[in-house]
DNA sequence: CGAATTTCAGTGGAACTGAAATTT
DNA sequence: CAAATTTCAGTTACACTGAAATTC
C-alpha cells in the first residue's frame, strides 16, 4: 500500500483494522502450519484455564457465536484435542473436556501464537508494548467485550 | 462476553482484533445511516485528498483488493458519487473523479466516522488516545502497508 | 409456561485468488 | 515479449440470524 489518505491514517478504528489484518494474516499462517485455526486457540486456551465446560459457556468466554462453537468443537473433537459428551445434571448440555493431546496442541499453538506477537510488535520497545496492551484492554474491556 | 481466558487477554493480536470487531460495527452502521460502506468512505478520502486516479492506485492507496475496488466504483458510480471516464492516456485505465455530490456524501461520512471515533475511545483521555494512535502508527507504518 | 442449549441452514461483508481481455 | 489494468467468477474465514428440537 502506498501513501493512504490522511483523512484514514488519523483514524484510530482504520489504524487498529490495519493492524488487526496484519495481526491476523501473521497468527493465522503461524497456525496453519499445526492445521489449526485461531477459534481452535481460542477454546483450548478456555478450557486448559477454566476446565470442562459447556459450548455456550465456551462461546462466551471466547467470544465466538454458538454456530461457530458448533463447527469448532466437532473439527477439535475429530483432531482427539477435546471430548464432547452430554452432561448428566443438564441434558441440554454437552461437556467439553480438554484431552491429554488437546493440553499438548495447545502448547504448541500458544509458541506460534506468541511468537507472531512479537513480529507484530516489532517496531515497538518492550515498554511501548506495555503500553499499547494497556491502553487496549481498557478500551476492549470499556465495551461490555460483546 | 465473560471473562476471557488469560492468554487470550495477554495478547496484543487478540486485542486488536477486539477493537476493531469493536470499531468494525460502530462504523458500519454508523456509515449505514447514508447507505454507504467503510470502503466507499476510504475511497472517497482518497479521491478527495489526491484527485482523479485510476482504479488501481485507488486501491493501492487505500489497501483495497483490484477486484473489489471494482465494486466499490460500480456501487458509487450507480449514486453518482464519482464519475468512471476511459484514460485517453492510457487506455487500460479509468479515470475515476469525484463529483460534487460526491464530495457532499464525504462531507457527511466523515461526521460520521469521526463520531464513532470518539464513542471507540470513549474510556480514553485525550493524551491516551493520542499515545494509542502513535504506537498504532508505528505498527502499521513498519509493515509496509501491505 | 418462558428460557436456555445444541444444531443446522443460510446470509453477508471482507479479503483474496485465478484467469481472461486489453493495452502499454 | 513481459508487465499493468480492468473485469468477472469463485473461494475462504468470520460473524451472525432464524428456526427447530430438546430440556430445564
Amino acid at each position: 500500500m502506498d501513501n493512504p489518505p490522511a483523512r484514514l491514517r488519523g483514524k484510530p478504528s482504520w489504524l487498529i483494522s490495519q493492524a488487526s489484518a496484519y495481526g491476523h494474516r501473521l497468527v493465522t499462517e503461524a497456525l496453519a502450519t499445526e492445521n489449526a485455526r485461531r477459534y481452535h486457540y481460542s477454546i483450548l486456551a478456555a478450557l486448559d484455564e477454566f476446565g470442562p465446560a459447556s459450548q455456550a459457556t465456551l462461546g462466551r468466554r471466547c467470544g465466538i457465536d454458538r454456530s461457530d462453537v458448533v463447527a469448532m468443537v466437532n473439527e477439535l473433537a475429530a483432531q482427539g484435542h477435546l471430548d464432547r459428551t452430554p452432561d448428566d445434571a443438564d441434558r441440554r448440555r454437552n461437556v467439553i473436556t480438554l484431552t491429554a493431546t488437546g493440553r499438548q496442541q495447545l502448547t504448541r499453538l500458544e509458541a506460534l501464537v506468541t511468537s507472531a506477537q512479537h513480529t507484530l510488535l516489532d517496531p515497538l520497545s518492550a515498554d511501548e508494548r506495555r503500553q499499547l496492551t494497556g491502553l487496549l484492554s481498557r478500551v476492549v474491556e470499556h465495551h461490555g467485550l460483546p
